[in-house]
DNA sequence: CCCCCCCC
């Protein structure tokens, strides 16, 4: 792709004798930069507009009125519009009780306006590889009929779907109509734009995760892909794609990835996903990328930056349930049939030493505790063996995981085993600093009845650092619903 | 003729 001139320079659109507006849904309030794409069949300088006599020199619709976009309506048949292709889908399939078939769509922009254009099976295969994003087109022979505004948030009454006898041809001459703009939005502002906002973003991809399958709500299984993009401002997002896009993503040599409309979600803070409308750009050849790409090469690989997403469950306010421990006993939590899940920041006031550890079974994966025979040996009754060592476990009362251990009291479960073998001064220390000290408790509760007696067990998963920050968020937000 | 924008 070439592109005519930097936005950023000018503060808008240059080389186009008008200006396009940004379409209503991406809601741009102080955009910081502009990025024009695809004006690759540009090639002429000698600007045309809705002139008959250009249009017959070279387009197929020698007869057809060109007319601009905001003009199109269902009640006149001869027409051609000439148009730049702003957005194009991947192809979808669709299987439901009116049948089933496959479509795409894309959405085009020329000086007076845009349109939603959709083509389904044999138009599919017509068109799908021909239209390309950036580049313009003459569009004539198509059915109009009313914009689905439900799905369409285009700025026009109606919307376009391609049949048999549609036309779309290359234009060689386009650049008088506008390029798409992108208004990229720096990763630190995320934070204080409004959730469900459509974004465009530019980032470098600082790391992909691996593509998964999930299963949605209505029981479709979509492949997704989670990518983390920072970019100059030190602050990075977790940016999510779907399907297609996110099983062929290849991110292993930190691509710069656009993403002209995204949405910002606030799940786990701030993190965007890809919408069926979203156009995700890997290396776009645009000022922002080089500049990106530069200043990631030249050191800002090394900049420690920021996430704005929580990467991992815990630590975020957002979809955390915060009890207080009394909550926990006045709800009655964990009397259901499942056990419940509820979160906490608490200091940890007291911790038994003394039956914390255990000699368990060596084997892998296995932890069984074992029976020391005393003659050097100790049986695991799990794996029937009998082993000449066994590995240290941590089990503090609260918790089932010796890894949770490990994080409560700062040390290995082998570190504290040797310890209190040889140091028990130390292994003592270890304890004491471990008082008074507050964190981030995940924990499942569940009644549970043992010789007759039942009692509500809490259980902790997790052990996190109290995120401050976070954490104060919550406490805000429960003051402000006590005063509703 | 789709019309789903998902999951943690």
């Amino acid at each position: 792709m070439e592109i005519l001139q930097s936005a950023e320079k000018t503060g808008g659109l240059i080389g186009n004798p008008t200006t396009y507006k940004e379409r209503s849904k991406s809601s741009p309030e102080e955009p910081t930069s502009a990025a024009q794409l695809g004006n690759s069949s540009d090639n002429s300088s000698s600007p045309s507009k809705f002139s008959p006599t250009k249009a017959s020199s070279s387009s197929p619709g020698a007869s057809s009125n060109m007319i601009p976009i905001a003009q199109l309506n269902p009640y006149q048949s001869k027409w051609t519009i000439r148009a730049r292709v702003m957005n194009k889908s991947s192809i979808r399939n669709w299987n439901n009780s009116r049948g089933e078939g496959k479509l795409f769509s894309f959405e085009i922009v020329d000086e007076s306006g845009e349109m939603k254009i959709t083509a389904f099976n044999k138009e599919v295969d017509k068109f799908f590889s021909l239209v390309e994003q950036g580049k313009v087109y003459y569009i004539s022979k198509a059915t109009l009929k009313v914009a689905n505004k439900q799905y369409n948030t285009l700025k026009h009454d109606y919307e376009m779907t391609l049949h048999a006898h549609s036309s779309i041809v290359p234009c060689a001459d386009g650049q008088d109509i506008p390029a798409v703009q992108c208004d990229f939005v720096p990763i630190a502002e995320l934070e204080n734009r409004d959730k469900d906002a459509i974004i465009d973003v530019i980032g470098v991809c600082k790391t992909a995760e691996d593509v998964s399958r999930i299963t949605t709500k209505s029981s479709r299984e979509v492949s997704k892909r989670t990518l983390h993009l920072i970019d100059t401002t030190g602050k990075m997002v977790a940016a999510t794609l779907w399907g297609e896009e996110a099983e062929k993503f290849e991110g292993s040599e930190q691509p710069v990835v656009a993403i002209k409309g995204a949405r910002l979600s606030d799940f786990g803070g701030r993190s965007l996903s890809a919408l069926f409308s979203s156009t995700v750009m890997v290396n776009p050849d645009i000022p922002e990328a080089f500049r990106l790409r530069a200043w990631y090469d030249q050191g800002g690989y090394a900049l420690a930056s920021q996430s704005l997403s929580e990467t991992k469950s815990g630590g975020s306010g957002m979809r955390m349930n915060w009890k207080t421990l009394s909550d926990v006993k006045n709800e009655n939590m964990g009397h259901g049939e499942k056990a419940d899940y509820f979160s906490c920041v608490a200091t940890l006031l007291y911790s038994r030493k003394d039956t914390c550890l255990y000699q368990a079974c060596p084997s892998v994966d296995c932890n069984k505790k074992v029976l020391d025979q005393h003659n050097g040996w100790f049986r695991c009754e799990k794996c029937n063996r009998e082993f000449p060592n066994f590995k240290y476990r941590l089990l503090l009362s609260v918790s089932p995981r010796n890894e949770t251990a490990e994080a409560l009291l700062g040390h290995s479960a082998e570190t504290l085993g040797q310890l209190r073998d040889t140091d028990e001064a130390a292994f003592d220390a270890v304890f004491q600093k471990a008082n008074f000290t507050t964190h981030i408790f995940k924990n499942r509760v569940k009644l549970e009845t043992y010789n007759d007696e039942s009692r509500v067990k809490v259980t902790v998963m997790e052990v996190q650092p109290v995120n401050h920050r976070e954490y104060s968020r919550m406490l805000l937000s429960n003051i402000h619903n006590l005063t509703q």
